[in-house]
DNA sequence: CACTTTCCGTACGGTAGCGTATGGACTCAA
DNA sequence: TTGAGTCCATACGCTACCGTACGGAAAGTG
């Protein structure tokens, strides 16, 4: 694809711009004439390339859904009797400190899916690939397969959740805290239901 | 909210409608005009109560706060004998199929907070409110410190993450996994001495 | 009654952004 | 050289929105 770095655009480059907007505003900051002076050219040259702004956000969402469904199953490729510690690296890789702008882009999506079908339905399908993926790492730790997907589901809805709170700011150790919680999704066994 | 036929408005109105369009659009929707329409007046009236915009987006986060805080110490409030049950409780009243509005203006919230350093502190602020009572109720329980506040961190962060998850369209029983999660993050995994 | 205060409508200027039209520069091939 | 195709700049009309200026109605107050 690029042989050598010409001058010119194309639209993957116009939409890896998209994609920079979208982390830091959002997706009603990804604007035509603001990404063309982002990307010093004028507007002139994205109608080229692209119908309208709807044509470069339907670039956006097929380009993160291509990603995340290529990271994902390289991130959850299993090799054989490091199931846990595959678990334990799903949960970092999701980690704000380390992936802030994969984070960030996470976060516009589904605030962008919130509003638009379109990016309602390809989240859900990297959402479907990112349970199904996590679940068989539990299957294959062991975990029946009820268990697999309850703890899938509890995985993600916490590395989502958690990196929508300014943890750094609370008082106590919020790293050991993490780590805690890291351990109780990947390998606590099922609590048995006590009378209370 | 309601067509009243010729009510006269207050900053407290004009507050309300403001959250109902955070809820849909997000922060970026609130705009003086829109509201103004939806509101059945002009834009002349809400330059009479507020100075600008900024104004009523300050008034916006401050009623905000208020109304969390008010509502967190009343579901936390602790029913002596009954804290697994009020942990329970505090799960189910995030749940996005029993308060989908306040599900969605907490999540714009946390969109704001993200480009918005006041909107962030208020959020922060609302957030160690959450995090002591509920530390507080798992303390009640038996929990030990340390463990109470994770666990506690855990609890927010999941009820945040899943609300941004389209969980209805995945398949297997959503319904039972919600609630062995509820379970898994309620009950200790350690056998915890009961205080009898 | 006149006078004031409160609250809102109307009109205006200004900015930002979308999409179109059109021309120009540049490359490549015949 | 010439023509065609590619890529971008410029200029334009249009809409949405912010904030201001000003006028007017309605209700209170003397």
């Amino acid at each position: 694809m690029e042989k050598t770095p010409r001058l010119q655009l194309d639209r993957a480059a116009w939409i890896q711009g998209a994609l920079d907007i979208l982390a830091d505003e959002g997706v009603t900051g990804v604007r035509v004439e603001v990404l063309a002076k982002r990307l010093h050219v004028t507007k002139g040259s994205f109608y080229w390339h692209f119908k309208d702004r709807q044509d470069l956000l339907s670039g956006v969402l097929e380009t993160w859904k291509e990603g995340r469904i290529r990271d994902i199953v390289k991130q959850t490729r299993r090799e054989p009797g490091g199931e846990v510690a595959q678990i334990f690296h799903v949960i970092d890789v999701y980690s704000a400190s380390r992936n802030r702008k994969g984070i960030l882009i996470e976060l516009a999506m589904r605030e962008w899916a919130r509003r638009d079908a379109a990016a309602a339905a390809i989240v859900e399908e990297v959402d479907a690939w990112r349970l199904r993926c996590a679940r068989d790492l539990f299957l294959a730790c062991g975990v029946p397969m009820h268990e697999a997907s309850t703890r899938s589901m509890l995985l993600y809805a916490y590395v989502f959740g958690v990196s929508m709170m300014n943890c750094e700011k609370f008082d106590g150790d919020v790293a050991r805290m993490k780590d805690d919680i890291r351990a109780l999704i990947a390998r606590s066994p099922t609590p048995v239901p006590s009378p209370s």
